[in-house]
DNA sequence: GCGTTGCGAAACACCATCGTATCGAAAATA
DNA sequence: TATTTTCGATACGATGGTGTTTCGCAACGC
């Protein structure tokens, strides 16, 4: 076992991540998962529709595993501060905005949740899970060093803080650039009610 | 001007409400907009799909004007405690998230909204902007009583309440009930950063 | 009662996508 | 070279949506 036998012509590596990277310059672009025709990121990845078919069997195998190639690339939360680290994790998470990916599964995870859970069960593993834990990290350690108060709802508090960044990249009115200083900003809002 | 004459038959109120309510039903269920059928919104309202394009040209339109029968039902926040209104304002947010038509208006704000602007302006104008006005009214008045601290970020105070919701109801990992008593916590939580 | 318009139902041609099958060429092993 | 598998391309019937038209009946003003 180990190394597979390879009797004829090996699948394509670039075939495959043409489709992957297809599929997901899609759903970036805004097309809803239940839209995602097979025939268009067939067409889209230069790739006939048998390469996709004799990998998956369905659109959301495909999805899914297009969704485990996108990995999270956390910042570093190694700052003594609690507000250096809070103002990182902000500021990461405000430049993703403008990334491609993470507009990717932002749409998923908000509005293709409901209907397709396998996946978005998924997607909270891979995308949302390493940065709560992240972040939870920082805000434990914030109490455990008496930097937090002691009774601080570490849920709530991890809510607030990325809740309001969220709040600002989703549902403001105009496509207007975000506050360059929006990060500091939520975090010293928030951060004040955590201070003993 | 004024009474328009009506030569012959007059339209059905009845078959007009019952499309609407099917439209509306459909994306309350996560029927993403572009998948929107008009065979299927006919079948669903017991109605001729003749009597729907009599109406609409497309269905961006019909959207719209379902979008339009969605009053938002803001809470009283009259009280004199700022507390006591956010904590109104959370509670009703927190119940919404049952509500059918809360679902719909929420599944396109957050997902639809690059792909319709025009729907998503409309949606803004209608279910967002007064809710805004009402809370950034709270927030105001207790900077003013000076029940808030005068240098309060009123923008950033808003999307922190706000957010932390709405994170709670989109992005929790399972579908729990939330907590009851979540309103209270949020408003206490973030408040603290907010008086003087 | 007449003319007009709206109603629901059905049929229409058109188009996109589905999943499958077939094709000759390409790429690997033996 | 022979064998095997994948490649992209294309064609296929099936399905389901599109927007339009036609039909007979219903509801209104005159």
């Amino acid at each position: 076992m180990g190394a597979v036998r390879t009797p004829g012509r090996p699948r394509s590596e670039k075939a495959e991540k043409a489709i992957i990277d297809a599929a997901i310059d899609m759903i970036a672009e805004g097309t809803g998962v239940a839209e995602l025709s097979i025939e268009a990121i067939a067409a889209r990845a230069g790739v006939g529709k048998t390469t996709i078919y004799r990998r998956w069997s369905n659109k959301e195998d495909l999805v899914v595993d297009a969704l485990a190639t996108l990995k999270a690339p956390l910042p570093e939360l190694d700052s003594q501060s609690v507000r250096e680290n809070v103002v990182r994790y902000l500021t990461v998470m405000r430049h993703e905005t403008h990334s491609r990916r993470t507009r990717c599964i932002m749409n998923i995870a908000l509005s293709e949740s409901d209907r397709f859970p396998h996946l978005a069960e998924r997607f909270r593993e891979i995308a949302i899970k390493p940065r709560r834990e992240a972040l939870r990290g920082v805000v434990q350690r914030g109490v455990d060093s008496g930097e937090l108060r002691a009774d601080v709802d570490i849920e709530v508090a991890m809510a607030a803080l990325t809740g309001a960044m969220l709040f600002f990249t989703k549902w403001r009115d105009n496509d207007d650039e975000l506050p360059a200083d929006l990060a500091e900003r939520i975090a010293d809002q928030v951060l004040g009610g955590l201070r003993p």
